[in-house]
DNA sequence: TAAAACTCTACGGGTATCCGTAGAGTTTTA
DNA sequence: TAAAACTCTACGGATACCCGTAGAGTTTTA
């Protein structure tokens, strides 16, 4: 089993209920860490003492502090922790259950566990936990539809900063000339128009106002 | 102090951080409820047998039951509990930081106490209890500021449908369509333009795509 | 009761979005 | 290299939204 692992989660009421579920399955060491940051210097540095963490139980949003945190989030601590220790195993915590968030941690982070922070989910962790040692990948039950649609239409980031625009009140015109301003192409209301159709028909969207309505609830914006 | 508290709350590892905090501040009965349903059988039970809980903290959402329940989030229970038992002091132990929803909470339906589930919410949590004892009413400090966001302009239902409407992707004859049909008044689309115009003066919107992200934003919808 | 205030509705002109068409420029393919 | 495919842009008509004005009906006020 697991020897040494770390706790990433801000909320001091959450600490028992994870620690009481690590020590029941016999973690020896078991070590917290409120921000991302503070996450990262503690991996680092059990690295560097030759006493590495082979578990990291992180959660994925983390209040802004009052000094700004370089890593500002789970996504953000799962991707640089793989590339400081590939080997680590890594389970999500969280209450985030928007399929686009499930799925890039799942697909693209490649984490080994994704435990919804539900009814269940001490129950779950628990229940992860061993999978997760012996090379396994553990979601919860209620996440497991998100990981089953398969996107045909690729979302990329220029969709996004459409979306975002719109959801901030500008004009396709407006778009268009802040697009020009930030030499980003293509920059015509006509493709702005267009694109924006597509996601209106990807979205089964009527009209804009829809479409941000979906897309928020989406967790794409 | 207190001498019977109920924790309503569906999430499993809550339980451990609010129990400590209970202990600590030394509450002799503590139970548990799952359910909003569940936890206004227990209130009504105590009474009965002539042994009320003085104290409820409960949380806000809930997530859905395979039976139905009736009262559906901690609102609906706060309100029953009140008519049952108006000497009873209720505290809200949520994530939920909506403006709309915590002036509700606190300014309607009277709670004692509004502990934000965050950083530090145990530590309020233990906080807050002795001072609804003595009577007095706490909120957490990062919610302060929308209690005194004084709202002169009253958002109501009508208002909210509008909204759903909107977000539904209904054009404004549609929605015109659909309250004729409803039956509720005013239902002209120039009445449903004028009374969007208010809100959108009201939110700071530029048009119908951004007053919608707002009231996301917002909770209202 | 008459005037004033308010609510709901109707209308018209200006603007933004919607949608198809089409042309210019680049990349891919044969 | 020429044809085909793709991307970006431009334009024009149709529709929806925006905004002010104004009239009809009801309620409030004097």
């Amino acid at each position: 089993m697991f020897k040494k692992a770390l706790i990433a989660e801000d909320a001091d009421f959450m600490s028992s209920g994870i620690k009481s579920a690590l020590k029941s399955i016999k973690i020896p060491v078991i070590e917290y860490a409120k921000y991302c940051d503070e996450a990262f210097l503690k991996l680092k540095n059990a690295m560097l003492i030759n006493e590495p963490f082979d578990l990291l139980i992180s959660d994925l949003s983390f209040l802004e502090n009052l000094n700004p945190q370089r890593l500002s989030c789970g996504e953000d601590l799962i991707k640089e922790t793989k590339e400081l220790q590939p080997s680590i195993k890594t389970i999500i915590f969280s209450v985030e259950d928007k399929a686009h968030r499930v799925q890039n941690l799942c697909d693209v982070l490649k984490i080994d566990a994704y435990v919804s922070k539900h009814v269940n989910g001490e129950r779950e962790l628990k229940e992860a936990i061993p999978i997760v040692f012996n090379n396994g990948f553990f979601i919860s039950p209620r996440l497991k539809p998100a990981l089953q649609v398969k996107e045909d239409f690729e979302i990329t980031d220029y969709d996004v900063s459409l979306l975002l625009y719109l959801s901030k009140g500008l004009e396709q015109k407006d778009i268009s000339e802040k697009l020009k301003t930030k030499k980003i192409s293509p920059s015509s209301i006509s493709s702005i128009e267009k694109r924006l159709k597509l996601l209106k028909e990807n979205f089964n969207a009527n009209n804009p106002t829809q479409l941000i309505a979906i897309t928020k609830d989406f967790g794409l914006i």
